[in-house]
DNA sequence: TTGACAAATCAAGTTTTGTTGATATATTAG
DNA sequence: CTAATATATCAACAAAACTTGATTTGTCAA
């Protein structure tokens, strides 16, 4: 288990729209909705969420893979059990999208509102983000 | 059509998993995320979007309305043209509750690291997002 | 009214997800 | 080694979601 298990970032700061999109898919699901909600009560195995969520060991493993396939979670073995956690650094990262994009389309329907003074917003560079 | 198109946040102030998993859906598709960055250069209607994206109208349509259903985009008749545009409130909706999780996360983060103090968070209100 | 255009809806097919139960792997205890 | 525990993986099915082409609805212009 030498590969790259949690994906990031490419070399260049670069938000692809396949990542943010696993990014987004993983968190698209209730149950997983769910389960990330009883990660911010701190690490968790999943032998310890089955109660509490009333799901299936395998229906957990299988929800985990998800989130741990997005970066969403890192998990971390100790003796039989595989601590599950959130990973701060891709909620940021969606975040900063977000942020980007709900900055811009504050802007626009400003101006969309004092309708007339279309500025020909500085298109090119989109705060950082260029999806491709 | 006058029923309650855009769908908000209930009365109380609360996110509900059902609408955010929802509005994280209609961001998990590429297809979709090209259309929000092609939004970003002001509304658009399927007509303008069809050749810079290279898909059907029937295609986009359903993309379309996906995004309405989420509550993601606005849309404004004009004639017989539909103008689509990115609706800021939602996007901030979903940028403030990874914002919240996000920010619990690097706490724990950063307990877990300097193990041993764990303070027991104070669970009970995870940031006024209460999911459920 | 008719024709043209924009967009929604429908129908059918394909693909992707999610769910469940059974089985396999890994680790520890005895 | 064997039994028990925690998870992952597999197989099969069910349910959503996406794609595409055809049809329908709505609007404007002539």
């Amino acid at each position: 288990m030498a590969g790259p298990a949690i994906p990031s970032r490419g070399s260049r700061d670069r938000v692809d729209a396949a990542r943010l999109a696993r990014l987004f898919h993983a968190l698209s699901d209730e149950t997983r909705l769910r389960i990330v909600q009883r990660l911010l009560l701190g690490e968790q195995c999943v032998c310890n969420l089955m109660e509490p969520l009333k799901l299936g060991q395998s229906h957990l493993s299988f929800h985990m893979k998800t989130l741990k396939a997005a970066g969403l979670v890192s998990d971390r073995r100790e003796g039989r059990w595989i601590h599950y956690s959130l990973n701060p650094g891709s909620l940021r990262e969606v975040q900063e999208f977000l942020g980007a994009v709900g900055e811009k389309a504050e802007r626009l329907d400003a101006e969309r509102c004092c309708q007339g003074e279309k500025k020909k917003s500085p298109v090119g560079e989109l705060y950082g983000f260029s999806l491709f």
